[in-house]
DNA sequence: TAAAACTAGTTTGTATTGCAAACCTGTTTT
DNA sequence: AAAACAGGTTTGCAATACAAACTAGTTTTA
């Protein structure tokens, strides 16, 4: 065996405000995008405007993505940019994530 | 580009029963073994013996494990097994993180 | 042999959370 | 001027994860 088998410990330490699935797409959209509209993110996501305003709220409050209030015209307009901080912890996210799943074409 | 981007939504159809980190961890071990005692499971998990409990028996409700009352001499053992439908979840659920997980390696 | 301490789990209580309905503020249409 | 619409936010609620407290039985100690 090449690779040990995951500690079922380290599944718990996941990251839970990246592990939360609502949260994970935003962050896998905002991490594709330089920068990402609320409508176009509700849309691409299916998410809730409740929803959605909750969940980039939490992220931004963990540092994870920055809000920018801005007027397109006359009508407001909300985006999102993921932060350095919020790249590193999805990256982190996705090696802890490799490290619990087994070899593919596993029998 | 060889693979597709993930689709944010389908991020948001992962099996939550799996997707829990406390039953993932569990479903992790009974998966590579034939049988697992209540303790046992405790003890490679680290999770608090009611916390256990309650997800064990959400994770038989869903039908993804049996349970199995015995005694060892006159000291009562509960042993789990993961059922087939159980493996099927854990396998499909891999297979959906595996689909959402950037190509490694990757700038 | 009675009491105390331990074992193996379950149930209860609580704080947190994910979610959408209802709401709010302003703009455009009728 | 009123009604409808756009872009989000707040509120209310049901579901959840978690551990403390409890239960039922066993073993040890005095």
């Amino acid at each position: 065996m090449t690779r040990p088998n995951p500690d079922p410990r380290s599944i718990l330490d996941l990251d839970r405000m990246v592990h939360e699935p609502a949260r994970l797409a935003i962050l896998t959209v905002l991490a594709a995008a330089e920068e990402v509209a609320f409508l176009f993110l509700q849309k691409v996501t299916g998410l809730s405007k409740g929803n959605l305003s909750s969940h980039t709220q939490k992220l931004e409050a963990a540092g994870f993505l920055e809000t920018v209030k801005a007027f397109q015209g006359r009508i407001p307009s909300t985006t999102f940019r993921i932060t350095e901080e919020g790249r590193a912890a999805l990256q982190a996210y996705h090696r802890q994530l490799r490290a619990l799943l087994p070899k593919e074409g596993k029998p």
